[in-house]
DNA sequence: GTGCGGTAGTTGACGCTTCAACTATGCACC
DNA sequence: GGTGCATAGTTGAAGCGTCAACTACCGCAC
């Protein structure tokens, strides 16, 4: 057993910070969106689905580009479909896939709430940043976006030394 | 009703690097995490007992630390005390309040704890991004943290216009 | 010292997320 | 062409988070 590697005092601080903003944003978008009756995760998947090529995508697709787990998407994909918003087709080229498409009436949801929540994430985002520290952040966040799919211990890898 | 100020390109492109790598960033620490039996909200808050003078601190003071609410703090608190690693008094000062205090168990379990997970976040985290990077991920994010606090809408204003 | 509004914390119900088990299909190899 | 293993998606139960209602207490005003 070796001896842990503790944080230095400096990032000590920009680690904690990170903690509080992100969860503090998080609360704060959540709770915008929410006032327009719908979740955050709700909105991530109905805005992929809103930009994706004939407003379909394969549930898995779905699933990555939110990084959700595929039974997160199917319950969340269900309530939608309650709503109207969304209809599950099966998938011509594999037997086994399921395409989900955005109604037209869903379309509409998302262009509503698209303006409801470009303001929220400009007001507590990039609002409060300068540009240079807001591409500082986005950088940096792209960095650790692209380590997590190179990890080899990520959930797409089934045995780690093959 | 005025026109939408749509995220420009570089902005929309940042801003889902931010979405997309907190959430793998979320899950790769989770899933460290609970593989030593804990989620990462129940580490947050024994960690932050762990900190405090004479490992104790009020439930609400708990609960602003890691912004979360009160009932959520209560909730998982009442789980941590099935295991033996907080205790719940009553405060001495305020006949309304709760003092939760971290046992030696508990202790010991956060110690084991924060080992592992200052591992997971120096791989998922620190290590992926060079010194210089984290240094500005670090201060935007207390620029958003610090935004927050002062946000008028928070929740701890109970009225709008007063 | 009574009334009143505000704060601290808890509770239980409901809704969302997770997890493991399951069905069904695809694909490679013999 | 059948066996075996992987992938796509679903399901239901259990766990966690949220919300509104509730108790109990504080502190001030009168």
């Amino acid at each position: 057993m070796e001896t842990t590697r503790w944080l230095a005092s400096d990032e000590q601080r920009w680690w904690r910070a990170y903690l509080r903003g992100n969860r503090e944003l998080d609360v704060a978008l959540d709770r915008d969106l929410s006032r327009e009756g719908v979740s955050l995760s709700d909105y991530e998947l109905l805005s992929m689905l809103s930009e994706a090529e004939g407003r379909r995508l394969r549930m898995s697709a779905l699933a990555e580009l939110i990084v959700q787990s595929r039974s997160r998407v199917t319950h969340t994909a269900a309530r939608l479909e309650r709503r109207g918003w969304v209809r599950r087709t099966p998938a011509l080229d594999d037997g086994r896939g399921v395409v989900l498409e955005l109604t037209d009436e869903g379309l509409g949801a998302v262009e509503r709430l698209a303006a409801a929540h470009v303001a929220s994430v400009r007001r507590h985002l990039v609002d409060v940043l300068t540009p240079y520290q807001f591409r500082a952040l986005g950088e940096a966040m792209e960095a650790v976006r692209d380590a997590y799919a190179s990890d080899p211990t990520t959930p797409a890898s089934p045995c780690e030394p093959c």
